[in-house]
DNA sequence: GTGGTCTAGACCACG
DNA sequence: GTGGTCTAGACCACA
């Protein structure tokens, strides 16, 4: 699992280190159940202070993706939160301004929703070779 | 052209008034050429300071979707950006994060797909029906 | 002499029409002694009001390009101001920034100096053809 | 770094300030990768609203001069932009009429271009005492 | 009328 | 501590 965060972005790095986190797991380089690196570690590693990471893990525990455990640290959730309802609404609020900006350039619908489905495909791959 | 601003929210205030303009353009509610609201009326409107409304405007300037006329104030571009190599990454980059969320939730790539072709395709009916 | 103004451009329109009417000097369009179109003439051409035409007449007044003549409208000075001191100095705090940004983007001073000296040179030349 | 601002000109603040940035970057007195003081101290510094400083940060970030790190606050960029054609051509347009008063003035193409050349040499020279 | 600049000062997110 | 956002309101240049 390679962390890469970009200090000039302006995307925050716990906000950075989250999203990548879940492209781990979309994409099996994190498998369920299996143990995330501590905070003290993973601070370490990409050279961040732990309070950062403290939020990534928190906003993830959140969200369903991890499990913390006080004694035994972090490990990705064994059951992973399904879609329902209230994701697929919150995914069409994020979606809405890039499909916009992807309409207002010209893409068509057929297109810009082929370049969706690969995207997601490719975790599927990977996925698959881990 | 109906602006709902969520100041609950921390998406920042300008960038919820850039995305909606966007998704107009994208919807056919705003037409290119069109005059927008200058920004003391759109500040007045919506309830929030000039400057934002300003920040906002400057955005959509530089991305290319309205032009600011020095005689008239701000219309919609005519010639809207198209998609290139630049922006297509951009695009990416933008839906990695979603779509690893959706992967991670279970969520098929051909749904996935068809969730945001589906809503490309919204903006076309709309736009026809203006 | 023709005048292209950019409406959409940050530079203000009464600079952009002296900019260029200075440009019609130093390449020959326009001769000493030359009458140029009246205020409401030129306003009507390019579509401006006469009140910025009239501003940029003032400003080329004041610099010693034009005469304005109350009775017979205006025209090129006969004798155009001459290089001296306060004008190498004024030269020079225009050139500055613009030298320091050559110079940040790796230009040779060299490269620089030539691409300069083509510039005036290129006035040269059109006005010998003229 | 000594920074001048002229309150009198209708050149913008934020304008002389970025002037004076890159014009340091050129002539050494800032290096690649040192830090800037911060927005604040800035502004204190100088006697300008934390604001106009931020603006000019801004602008220096945009045009690839400054580097805007989470982190530590803003450093001049390890790789400062390069020349390419697209700022030949800008670098021409805000020539042209500088160039075009030189011409008006009975300046020589070479004399102008030597005067060119030297401004650029100076920071040269200057960045090898630094 | 328009957008742009500047100031003053509050508040927040980030690290 | 840092930069970023937002408000409030003054003033100006432009057309």
């Amino acid at each position: 699992m390679l962390i890469r965060i970009d200090f000039e972005s302006d995307v925050p790095i716990y906000e950075q280190l989250r999203d990548q986190i879940v492209i781990g797991i979309a994409d099996g380089s994190l498998k369920p159940n299996e143990a995330l690196p501590s905070v003290r570690r993973m601070s370490a590693d990409i050279g961040i202070h732990a309070h950062t990471v403290n939020k990534s893990y928190a906003f993830l525990r959140d969200e369903g993706y991890i499990i913390i455990d006080r004694r035994s640290g972090c490990k990705v959730a064994a059951n992973l939160p399904k879609t329902d309802k209230a994701f697929t609404k919150a995914i069409k609020d994020k979606l809405a301004p890039i499909a916009a900006e992807a309409a207002c350039h010209g893409m068509k619908a057929r297109d810009f929703g082929e370049l969706c489905e690969e995207m997601l495909e490719k975790f599927g791959e990977k996925k698959e070779e881990v």
